[in-house]
DNA sequence: TTAATTTTCATACTTTAGTATGAATGCATT
DNA sequence: AATGCATTCATACTAAAGTATGAAAATTAA
């Protein structure tokens, strides 16, 4: 699994862009203006100077929020996807362990079966395993009891749908 | 391709942590007292007025900077994450039309392949196919010479191989 | 139409596969 | 020691598979 980390951002620096400069003086002039207004119009009195403060702090302090969303807004994004890769199988063969444990097979019986599903006749494995004839006879009848059919034809293909053998 | 977006935001909501707002508060507190200090110190002058608001104003400036970064601070984040998902193909048979073509099979000859690979005695291709049995004995007979093989055995390991067959 | 090929079936025979039964050996567990 | 299981082998028998040969009907290509 692989992360990948990507800044999504798209805005532009605000400091490279000189117009919230200019607006931030542009209302700072307004604001002198209206409290210079304010001052000549009402005389301001000794028991309105709390008022007045209070005014100016309320305002400055949402002027310093607005500021400070502006400066935090380029944050960095980052996404996580879920990527599909297909996994092409070149033989696909996986043994099934389960299947071949249920059989419940003895080491020489599973020894004639990977020979016998290979289409080896009963001589061609009595030679392979160096064993007589009469020996791989019975490993064969025992195992077509155990995998519950009737002909080694049924076996083969039994084995390689459960895939016990290659 | 499914893409995810997660809020990564791990920070609890500050509003439900009280504390900010305590100290908000006594931060108010400290300031009404050091600007009322402020009023009898120097028993405020026409002319140091605006100097008393410009204080006042980069104070509440910064204060407001401050509250908005804290409030804003848990950004929405989101990861790019690239996850392989192993696709297995169910069973994997994929027609061989080439080997087949190459064995040179009459149309019947296929029909008892196919029988004869799922594990079919001669009697019950005979039986499926409405044939004799001694009608199949002769299809199996050429079938294993143009196969190559010597048993039925070996025929189902070679069409299996080849993949001719199921 | 003729010729070649496919498909079908039969009979006789050989070979292989598969079953049943019994038995001897070795190995591990109780 | 006794038991159970795996492994080996043998004999006798039955069933199925596979071969060889011939032949007739159906289909396809020339």
């Amino acid at each position: 699994m692989t992360v990948l980390r990507r800044n999504m951002a798209s805005r532009k620096n605000i400091w490279v862009d000189m117009r919230h400069i200019i607006l931030y003086g542009l209302l700072l002039a307004i604001l002198v203006f209206l409290l210079k207004w304010l001052q000549w119009k009402f005389l301001i009195a000794d028991n309105a100077t709390d008022i007045y403060i209070g005014l100016i702090a309320v305002f400055f302090t949402i002027l310093g929020v607005w500021i400070a969303t502006q400066l935090i807004k380029p944050k960095t994004q980052t996404l996580i996807v879920e990527k599909e890769v297909y996994v092409s199988c070149s033989d696909g063969f996986t043994m099934n362990e389960a299947e071949l444990h249920k059989l419940n097979l003895s080491n020489r019986e599973y020894d004639v079966l990977q020979l016998l599903t290979k289409g080896y006749s009963n001589a061609e494995i009595a030679d392979n395993l160096c064993l007589s004839l009469s020996t791989i006879k019975t490993h064969v009848s025992n195992l077509l009891s155990k995998m519950d059919v009737k002909s080694r034809a049924q076996a083969i293909e039994k084995a390689k749908r459960l895939k016990i053998t290659p």
